[in-house]
DNA sequence: AGCTAACCGAGACGGTACGTCTAGTCTTGCG
DNA sequence: CGCAAGACTAGACGTACCGTCTCGGTTAGCT
């Protein structure tokens, strides 16, 4: 995460990707350091020394950007892997989203996601299409399961990764990270026991 | 909600409470009109025919007059009580917290709280301090049952209003508000099956 | 003066006459619709068509465009003709003028260059050069006049052209083109008057 | 002409006139310091150490902003007074136009006006209307010389002042200040020869 | 009864950011 | 090499709010 100090040329009429990588980079390093009050378009434009049209070409709105950070920021981690029982997915599951809420950047960014979605249509469809497409992926887990006759059969797969997810949501949301363990092991346990065949 | 149309005079060196309620009411009609997007202390000012300072000098920031009107607009809400049986308890605070987010005015509001918890320690310390004080209080119908048998002994009281009311804030915050009975049918059955003695 | 409408293909390494001539007729037509304060050479460009280093490459400044626009407009105009009558000519020198200031187009044109000279001293100076040229050429009806002994031979013919189209170019900037012809009237009377063997 | 250095406070629901005076004043520095193609809005508020909105508050345009520092400007300047004798009345008044007109900052000032008013419809009138007043009050010398018998009574007292500041607004407006003193011998010659009794 | 202190509506202040527009430069790909 | 096209950095435009301040007026509570 390095400032921008030389300038960018110009390289014809098409998107120049180096802009564009500046300016996500840019984007990041303004979240991260003043945090979402301090989250301006003017603030990453002079952060990554481009002009503000060439970020208001790219992206219609403040929300945009920080949705394109986020998956900017994603690709970078690690997926994480079932290894075949329920008990220990969900605790893998549950464990993995807590460790990316945790970190401070990676934590900062959904939430200003989230507290962007909360202002702009746009954003907030933009993230229920996200969340339904993780859903649809991390319920892979609880199919198996009951392929493997783990899990009951009547259990709709998808209400699993959302009632985690929410709850991993509702403690980042509140700032409240005492605990994790403990509360990773009591969820994981009332779920297991509530949907084992 | 109505406008304030005529000007009201100061009282004398204190606080007047029809410039207090003024403000509150156009706070909020401000934010049922515009959005998170357009609520701003001028707006609000403008509404309520008060001036600036005198919202200032009683709310420090814009969070703070935003869970002064979220208290305020709590007080006309119904409890929720317990009847004696977990399955119907937690079916009926589900719907009872899914019945107040889907109102639109109170959703806006709590949606509005969170979003600038995000941005503002204060309010964020505010918000998780709320939450403790709701989740001891619901965490009652818990132990309740624990006290009849109906509910494992070592079950944490705590984390079951936690995983509901995060369940609900997740609906909420991604504006995901179909098959609503579905999913509390859904998360009970799972719930109350892992919970059970 | 006919919007460009269809595309002009390159004709290779040679500068490309079609495309001077919409660029012109396209500058001429923005600054007549929107006036100089709209008169952009954004604007220019996309009413003609035309990439705006096209425009650059040919006209150092939007003043050069401009000026280049109205030696293009005025060739369509005819020349003033003296009819050896000192009197008759400069009444018919002024009705010249003020004909030429009063019709819409080439009056805007002239107060758009004056006012681009007032920020360019290149056009400035091209102002000043063309203007010279001009007055040496009208005075050419002074000096006839002395020679004819019309005029007193210590009148220097320069200054008669330069009174006479200062007082129209005052109107002209001001817009006020009230009673033209009693002012032409008064100011040859005194000029004549003045001048006279 | 100095920069202002330390902050000003508002002074309440009022107009603060070391704002005022501060933003005229910083106004005038940038336009003489670079010209009207670098006086904008933006640059002024930075001199002034003022908000855009303070500015636009109170001036609508970049050109009831430069009208105002010319009026501003004016009040420092003397008037011309008459002496009684025509030749030397007129004389007179052509020097006192081209002393101001030369003077670096009064010249750039008019300039600026004029070119302000090409672009800007109401700057047009209120400089039309600003000469008529000033034509009508310079008229008076011509008047007196008729009263005193010294010019003809058929010759509009108005025309006389218009002819005189056209001539000078033509040199200003393309920069010629050579020569001065042999244009206004000859112009004066030409008008008192042409009006004289 | 007069004085002080705090409140009120109002609105100006210096600022920051918004989203749009234009300037002038540069490169691409076609002809 | 010229051309149309369009991206680029840069920065001004005019507007909306921010949070602070003073004004002029009003009233409560103390002296």
């Amino acid at each position: 995460m390095t400032d921008v100090k030389e300038a960018r040329r110009s390289i014809g009429a098409q998107r120049n990707p180096a802009s564009e990588e500046a300016i996500l980079q840019a984007a990041e390093a303004v979240l991260l350091e003043g945090g979402l009050a301090n989250f301006s378009i003017e603030a990453v434009a002079r952060r990554a020394r481009a002009g503000k049209p060439t970020i208001y070409r790219w992206w219609p709105s403040k929300a945009a950007l920080l949705l394109d950070v986020y998956q900017h920021h994603k690709q970078s981690h690690f997926a994480f892997e079932p290894v075949g029982n329920i008990r220990a997915d969900l605790t893998g599951f549950l464990e993995h989203l807590f460790t990316v809420c945790e970190n401070e950047s990676t934590g900062a960014l959904i939430r200003s996601v989230i507290a962007e979605a909360q202002a702009d249509a746009a954003t907030s469809a933009a993230l229920a299409a996200y969340l339904e497409g993780r859903f649809r992926h991390s319920s892979e887990m609880v199919r198996m399961a009951q392929a493997r006759g783990e899990v009951r059969a009547d259990v709709d797969p998808l209400i699993i990764p959302e009632m985690l997810a929410s709850f991993v949501w509702g403690r980042l949301l509140t700032n409240r990270f005492d605990n994790v363990q403990a509360a990773i092991a009591a969820v994981v346990d009332i779920i297991v026991t509530g949907i084992k065949a």
